[in-house]
DNA sequence: TATATTAATAGATAGATTGTTATATAGGGA
DNA sequence: TCCCTATATAACAATCTATCTATTAATATA
C-alpha cells in the first residue's frame, strides 16, 4: 500500500506503535538482528525473525508484555510474524518505515 | 539538535506526540497554514504561526483541550510558540520533522 | 503418554491520555 | 476602571496503556 492509498488514520497508528521507549528499542534492535539477538535453532534471524522469548530476555519485562508490544507493533505493520513450531518470530517491516518516512516528508517540506 | 546528540528517549517523544488522529490533523494543518486557516489580525499565518482559537474553531474540541494538544507538540519540537498581545501562536518546527526522518531512515536501511 | 517449552489469552491494576467545565490570568479597548 | 477577548490552569471523569500473574493452547521430546 502506498501513502496515496493509506487510510487517514494509519499514519499516527505508525507513529503511536514507535512512540514508546520499549518498543522503539525492539524496532531498533530488529535493524541488525545479528548483532543483537543470539542464532536460533529453528528459525533464522535475518530470513525467518526473531522469536519473543529473546525480546523477553533482552527488554526485561514479562512475555506477555512483550507478546502485547508485538501485538501493536504488527497492528501497525511495523513487524510481520510466522509461526514455526512452537515459535512465533517476528521481522521487521521496511515498507512500513518508508511509509512513514513519505508522510514526514510530505509534512517537512514547505511549499507556499 | 542533530540526530546524532538526540537523547534516546526524544525519538520515541517525537512519534508518540503524532501518534494521535488529532494532532497529526493540526500538524497537517499547519503545514499549509494559508489553504486551512484564515487571516490573522495580529500575526501572519506563514511568519508568526496559528493562534489557538482557530484550531479550536477547526478542530471541534474544547479550547482547553487544544491547549494541551499544543503543549504535547511543544514538549516534543514539533511546533515553537510565539505571544503576540493576548494571542499564542505556534508554528511547524520542520527541523524536529527532519529528526524524526533522519531516525526512520536509520531504521529502514536494512545494512547487514 | 507425560512433561517441558513457547507463546497467547484472561483478568487485574496503576498510571497516562483525552476530554470536559469552571476559573484564573493577561492584554486591549470603551 | 470595567468589560471583552484569548489563553492557560485546575479539577475531574472516562478511557486507554503498560504491566503483572495465572492459565490455556500448541508443539516437542523423553
Amino acid at each position: 500500500m502506498t501513502i496515496l492509498s493509506t487510510p487517514h488514520d494509519t499514519a499516527p497508528a505508525i507513529f503511536a506503535a514507535m512512540g514508546n521507549p520499549k518498543r522503539m528499542q525492539i524496532v531498533t534492535w530488529m535493524h541488525d538482528p545479528t548483532t543483537h539477538f543470539p542464532a536460533q535453532r529453528d528459525g533464522d534471524l535475518v530470513n525467518d525473525g526473531i522469536c519473543v522469548g529473546a525480546i523477553v530476555t533482552k527488554l526485561e519485562v514479562s512475555q506477555p508484555t512483550v507478546t502485547t508490544h508485538m501485538k501493536i507493533l504488527a497492528d501497525a505493520g511495523l513487524v510481520t510474524s510466522k509461526k514455526i513450531k512452537q515459535w512465533t518470530f517476528y521481522k521487521l517491516n521496511v515498507e512500513t518505515l518508508h511509509q512513514a518516512e513519505a508522510e514526514l516528508k510530505r509534512l517537512s517540506s514547505i511549499l507556499g
